[in-house]
DNA sequence: TCTGGGGTCCTTCTACTC
DNA sequence: TCTGGAGTAGAAGGACCC
């Protein structure tokens, strides 16, 4: 999708269609989710801070993102998508792998597949994209690019749609292009390239397998050398199990107070036990991360003899963690993840074997449930632990689902009173 | 006055077992 | 009984993607 998040407002805000519009956290520690193109010839893109986006193009319309419409809007694009193939990979919200190889008898050739497509989207949702076309997954996120619009000094260049990297034509294609642009390169891996002399897509190919390896890794190099010579034979999968569920947070002030910590470490516990239990999974695995106020990140892990899915025991995990470490000088960010995942029927080997005198596991459990039913009626916001109230005792702290950071409603400093409460 | 959130994968190191 | 190597799992961190 192009400008994907940017394009869901436009269709409830016409009245900014042409004008530089960007989606993303509004506060002070917030980055910009998307940027419509005539925000990017500004040369405000993605992942760039809010504050330096503004600099850039002080005339931008700001506006906060909304997951739930943009889930929405993908939700009804990939009903599309499934009209063409059965064979569908979401890579993003915006974004998804069609295996169209069981559809052109129905439907024509590749490119004729995409052009149908993108007038589907365009006629029924007002939205617009591109499609790469290309004999493997690679090529044809490469060729997707080649498709979208372009942002230029003087004006944004529409794209031709749909690009088609035909089979035979994949190294002629890919030589002369940066080795920047291959997938997997990104900042760490261009520098190192760089040290070897290494500009194009075409270098990288006649590169020495022993000198690649020796600066960015076995796995790594195995795998660039295929990218480079147009080899990608991973499947398209519509069902790509997950691994880990997190949840993270950057605080608009960073957090010194102790019992500050431990809430919001027993919200986000929160918010990943509740998605754990929404997929019926369990984890063993429970990690926390902490970045301080010099952006220095700490990864702690704890591995259970049984799967967990409530907020007390993945708190009961993390609480301990953090306090064993030194955060005098402040703390920016908290996550919390939880991975290895057990099946619900392991889950219950696991409580059986625990035993669990104490009965404490089934009115977790059923204390868990009665959360699930309140916030299913009423909203996430709706019920929580009482360990995660805010400092007043009035009011659920509930975040963790917006994606850009923080917002300017949220710069409220920790600790202090909220000044809309006494109005 | 910089640098989000939710993921996956890889590398390195360490501890443990055989 | 001690030692070293191989294999494995866990922990921590880094890099990358959208």
């Amino acid at each position: 999708m192009d400008a994907f998040f940017v394009s869901v407002e436009l269709l409830r805000r016409p009245e900014l269609v042409g004008r530089p519009v960007v989606v993303g956290g509004t506060g002070r520690r917030g980055v910009v989710a998307a940027a419509s193109y005539e925000a990017r010839r500004y040369g405000v893109f993605s992942a760039m801070s809010s504050v330096r986006a503004r600099q850039l193009c002080p005339s931008a319309v700001f506006l906060p993102g909304d997951y739930e419409a943009y889930s929405s809007a993908s939700s009804r694009v990939n009903e599309i998508f499934q009209s063409y193939t059965p064979r569908v990979e979401p890579i993003s919200l915006d974004e998804a792998f069609l295996d169209v190889t069981g559809s052109i008898g129905l439907f024509g050739a590749g490119v004729a597949i995409g052009n149908l497509v993108r007038d589907d989207v365009a006629d029924q949702l007002s939205l617009t994209c591109s499609v790469g076309i290309a004999p493997n997954k690679f090529l044809a996120k490469m060729a997707s690019v080649e498709a979208k619009p372009r942002a230029r000094p003087n004006g944004v260049e529409p794209g031709p749609g749909v690009f088609e990297v035909k089979v035979g034509e994949e190294v002629a294609y890919l030589h002369p292009l940066p080795v920047r642009r291959l997938w997997g390169v990104g900042p760490s891996t261009y520098e190192r390239l760089s040290r070897l002399g290494i500009a194009t897509i075409g270098d990288l190919a006649a590169a020495s397998p022993v000198a690649l390896q020796g600066s960015i890794g076995r796995a790594s190099s195995v795998r660039l050398l295929e990218l480079s010579m147009g080899v990608d034979d991973r499947p398209v999968e519509s069902e790509r199990p997950v691994k880990s569920v997190s949840h993270e947070e950057t605080f608009a002030f960073d957090l010194h107070d102790q019992a500050d910590i431990r809430t919001q470490l027993v919200r986000l516990s929160d918010g990943v036990a509740s998605r754990l239990r929404a997929s019926g999974l369990g984890a063993r695995t429970i990690s926390l991360k902490v970045r301080d106020g010099t952006f220095d990140t700490i990864t702690r892990a704890r591995t259970l003899p049984r799967a967990v899915d409530t907020a007390a025991a993945i708190a009961d995990v993390v609480v301990p963690m953090m306090e064993r470490l030194d955060v005098t000088g402040g703390v920016r960010l908290l996550g919390v993840s939880a991975s290895k995942f057990a099946t619900p029927s392991q889950q219950l080997q696991f409580d059986g074997l625990s035993g669990d005198p104490s009965g404490e596991q089934a009115t977790r459990s059923d204390a868990s449930d009665a959360i699930d039913h309140v916030r299913g009626r009423f909203g996430s916001a709706a019920i929580g632990p009482a360990s995660a109230l805010s400092s007043d005792g009035l009011r659920i702290v509930r975040r963790g689902q917006q994606q850009w950071g923080t917002n300017d409603s949220d710069s409220r400093k920790p600790g202090t009173p909220d000044s809309t409460k006494n109005q």
